[in-house]
DNA sequence: TACGTTTATGTGGCTGGCAACGTAAATCCC
DNA sequence: GGGATTTACGTTGCCAGCCACATAAACGTA
């Protein structure tokens, strides 16, 4: 009943609502998704390698990091993960020996339909309530901001000077 | 030059285009702030903390918890690791032996600028060449979808029998 | 006062994720 | 052919984040 819910957003963020709103959008959002995700027996992430393979299975790994956009080594651990989970397989190519193809197993493949209730689930309660038009302009605004930062990749700022490690001196 | 950005997006996340784009908008933005946290020695998720501090200096662990909204265990280890660096401190309080007040020491303090020009960047970043009026309804419609996430927060869905552990069996 | 409950915090264990280092294999190029 | 480079993975180490369990202190109540 709207008990004043208190208004988190420190001062500091007051100059960047949007990139806040970001952040608190997608704690809460991927905090849900984990609940629905945990009652098919998974982590935050493996849902989307799944879904990658649904589409193109027996991929190799560089396919699947590149699908999905994630580093190497996270790819790696994940899928030896599922794999020993009982989800996927893992087979080296004949063509080239350092490839790594992954295909599903049945169990893998059996997760197909509840992720994608999952999936509707978890859109509906997102846009519940909410104007088609506005997720409309929601998706085309995310994807917007989305091209303007990985447009603006430019990590290493010529001065590689850290202004002071966090762990390591 | 546009090279056909190939449409990674699964056809399983067809159904659920919003929460699909909230995934790879938060990744890429987390991502970006991460590079520029970098530079400042922080680690993602600890700006927020100081965020929380220079606003409100002192505060107990659990009074942080509740405004960064995470884990206690999660503020506690932070925290922690926070202090060892020297960006803070962990003291005792007088009246309730159970809580302990965090301050801001001298180094944490002087983040106070450096992580509101940084907000300021990634503001300027992410809001690049979009209309005035489609941040705002950005931010209107991610307060939204998120209240409805969190409004329907119902984790537990009476069954708690998980479908297949990942990990332990 | 004694005992149960709530609160505040710590700890262990697990995954996701990235950076950095290392290795084997394919490829390029002279 | 032989060495340098690139590619595909693996491994380690570290941090964020959650859950589950544990502990001590404050509080409530019989």
């Amino acid at each position: 009943m709207s008990t004043a819910a208190r208004p988190p957003v420190p001062s500091t963020a007051r100059s960047g609502r949007l990139s806040y709103a970001i952040f608190t959008l997608a704690r809460a959002h991927r905090a849900h998704a984990a609940g629905m995700l945990r009652e098919l027996g998974l982590h935050p992430g493996q849902e989307l390698l799944l879904m990658q393979l649904f589409d193109r299975d027996g991929q190799s790994q560089s396919e699947l990091l590149e699908s999905v956009g994630l580093d190497h080594s996270t790819v790696s651990k994940s899928v030896k993960r599922m794999q020993e989970a009982g989800l996927l397989t893992r087979t080296p190519s004949e063509h080239d020996r350092r490839v790594m193809n992954v295909h599903l197993t049945d169990q893998g493949r059996a997760l197909r339909g509840p992720i994608e209730r999952m999936w509707a689930a978890l859109e509906a309660t997102a846009t519940e309530g909410l104007d088609p038009a506005a997720v409309e302009a929601f998706v085309a605004t995310a994807a917007a901001v989305e091209q303007s930062i990985c447009g603006f990749d430019r990590t290493g700022t010529g001065d590689g000077r850290p202004a002071g490690r966090t762990h390591r001196p």
